[in-house]
DNA sequence: AGAAATTTGTCCGTATGTATC
DNA sequence: AGATACATACGGACAAATTTC
């Protein structure tokens, strides 16, 4: 199959279902991911396009992969200690952001938010923005 | 020709050497650079390894890259932003930070922003939002 | 200890989609 | 409309690190 990518890419849409696998524990914390063949083979993928959806879990601090092992579900988001739910979205940089990091009004960013909590009431939001077109460093890409 | 890649991978020497010339200004901030196709002629790489080059490029700040366009390289590194590294300003709860934090739409709250650097380039914005009346310091992350 | 199997990393070549000039 | 250039996707091959036997 030649490449139709209509509407969101096919390796966003990927990491989208592997983002929500771990979110909702179908992929436990800690745990290694299938293998990227296997991935492929189940999204109907080549390993390339898998790699990319791993790229952008791992830009996003979702996941982390080790050579010869295996790419894991990390654990803890950050800290444990409060119960924290994260979320990711994607937004479009306004000025500031676009000023801070150094791209363009309008581009895209990831936006991580976490609520941290204490007995239960939220007591603080944390947003985190990151740059949302470059793939991690040792990312594959094409 | 299959794949060598003995000590550093190609991609990480093209990367090594488009940064050197853009920083010793044979390729003068905020110029296009030459298309991938043309990099990927003169060193003798497919378009994949030099995408893979300029990946890094964009992820340490140094170009930009514009669909349809061309790749840019990046006319101010940083502009002293690095000063304010934390700053305070109060903003109005929308209705997402409001049925967050359980306060009313509207009502007061603290942003502190942070920035993240690496290599002085800011890789993350990070704003947190607490209610007004609370100002202890409390989990975020970089 | 060592060999084989597994899994990720790098690189190539090609084709097609989409945005800009 | 056409040319140019970046974005997405495929498939194959070999390298390197880890695990397993």
């Amino acid at each position: 199959m030649p490449t139709p990518h209509y509407g969101q890419p096919r390796y966003r849409a990927i990491a989208d279902e592997l983002r929500e696998r771990i979110e909702n524990g179908a992929i436990p914390r800690g745990a290694l991911l299938p293998p990227e063949s296997v991935l492929a083979a189940e999204f109907r993928a080549s390993r390339g396009t898998v790699r990319q959806a791993l790229a952008v879990l791992r830009q996003e601090q979702v996941v982390a992969t080790e050579h010869g092992r295996g790419t894991i579900a990390k654990p803890y988001q950050i800290e444990q200690a409060s119960e924290s739910e994260t979320r990711h979205r994607y937004v479009a940089a306004d000025t500031e952001l676009a000023t801070l990091l150094a791209v363009e009004v309008g581009s895209l960013l990831v936006e991580r938010q976490r609520v941290s909590q204490e007995n239960g009431a939220i007591v603080a939001v944390v947003r985190t923005y990151l740059t949302a077109s470059s793939s991690s460093v040792n990312a594959d890409e094409r």
